[in-house]
DNA sequence: CAAATTTGCTAACGGTTGTTAGGCTTGCTA
DNA sequence: TAGCAAGCCTAACAACCGTTAGCAAATTTG
């Protein structure tokens, strides 16, 4: 491996334990074992260690949203396929992940508002997977954009619990959130609707 | 208000949109249109006014769930108001919210360790519920923390998106919230599960 | 073996950080 | 009216920040 991906990688461990601005160079010089200065051989600034981490990670979550729509199917079936899709992405490296969900807002511009449109745009596919299920009646959902950031957000917290080592393989965990997300925690038998204020029948 | 109540809500309102470590006591003072070193009049150091924050908001949370608690009921009533509770809070102070969700790690001990005990308790109560629910057989789940992580990080997305001014009240949140988590997305007409990698029936 | 590249060092820069010391002004209270 | 407390000021501190310059050793490549 690169000496590059080697600081990148440290970087990221380091970035997601104690954030972006809270890591000093010469943090990061020492988790490496070297002198800060010397990390100016291999990278421009520090904030491309976080451009990189990002931008990465993004274009890695749409090749896995776009393998996983490909395969057609239900709204049904294109959400789980797109939940388990997200999972995998989020378990392969949990790292990286938790830099990207939480460290983005330290990009300086303009990468900041590039980051923040890609995510739109990517939150925008699962929206268009609900709204093609409310549509098919295949879902009963008050508002996509609401169930859309419900299901990523229950899917984002997972980089803060999950071990490699773990009992849950990333398979078994997307098919859990799957069943939960789609199915909801209630048994089937139970029809018993929670009271609610919404005047929406 | 008291001079030290502007001081920590001006703290807390840069803390979530800069992040602890970004924020400057410089920033700080400026945006009170003070001296930085003024602050040291009210205050004995920065991070007391993150340790302020963080176990107000925690007690704020406890406060909440106690009292939802206190009203018994069937499992999926109590987990019900549980979530409203904790959507009350989520949504009485954003900024606070964000604070207590993102910025607790830059606590130094013991506070750091006292507020990761104090989470812990509170995603105990949760779980809980959840467990209650498992063996009255009221909820049909594979794994009551599993559920309970997800539900939760469900809910602590909110602060990102939630405006006093938008068309849904925190009510209107809290039951959309419930019924989504406990039902899920599926139409209660189609029975069909997901297809799942998992060996229990 | 020679050239080129990679990798690291020391020293230092200009700027920012949280915080303290000490003093001045304002407004309330005895 | 004298005294006291609240609130803010300037000046300064030691430490730390990201980064650059210039150079030396090591490793790879021709």
């Amino acid at each position: 491996m690169s000496r590059k991906k080697q600081i990148e990688q440290t970087a990221t461990a380091l970035f997601k334990s104690k954030g972006f601005s809270a890591t000093s160079m010469r943090d990061l010089a020492n988790a490496l074992g070297i002198e800060a200065a010397s990390i100016y051989s291999h990278i421009k600034s520090k904030e491309e260690i976080l451009q990189r981490v990002c931008f990465r990670m993004a274009d890695e979550f749409f090749e896995a949203i776009d393998a996983a729509e490909a395969t057609g199917g239900t709204a049904t079936e294109r959400l789980q396929h797109a939940i388990t899709a997200h999972v995998q992405v989020l378990t392969n490296n949990t790292e990286a992940s938790a830099v990207f969900l939480h460290e983005w807002r330290h990009l300086s511009e303009p990468y900041h508002s590039q980051f923040l449109s890609l995510r739109d745009t990517y939150e925008a596919r699962f929206r268009g997977i609900i709204k093609t299920g409310i549509k098919n009646e295949e879902f009963m959902v008050p508002d996509e954009k609401f169930a859309a950031l419900t299901i990523l957000s229950g899917l984002n917290w997972i980089h803060t619990w999950y071990k490699p080592e773990g009992k849950m393989t990333p398979a078994e965990i997307a098919d859990n959130l799957s069943l939960m997300l789609l199915m909801g925690l209630k048994t089937k038998t139970d029809t018993t609707l929670p009271k609610s204020h919404l005047t929406t029948p």
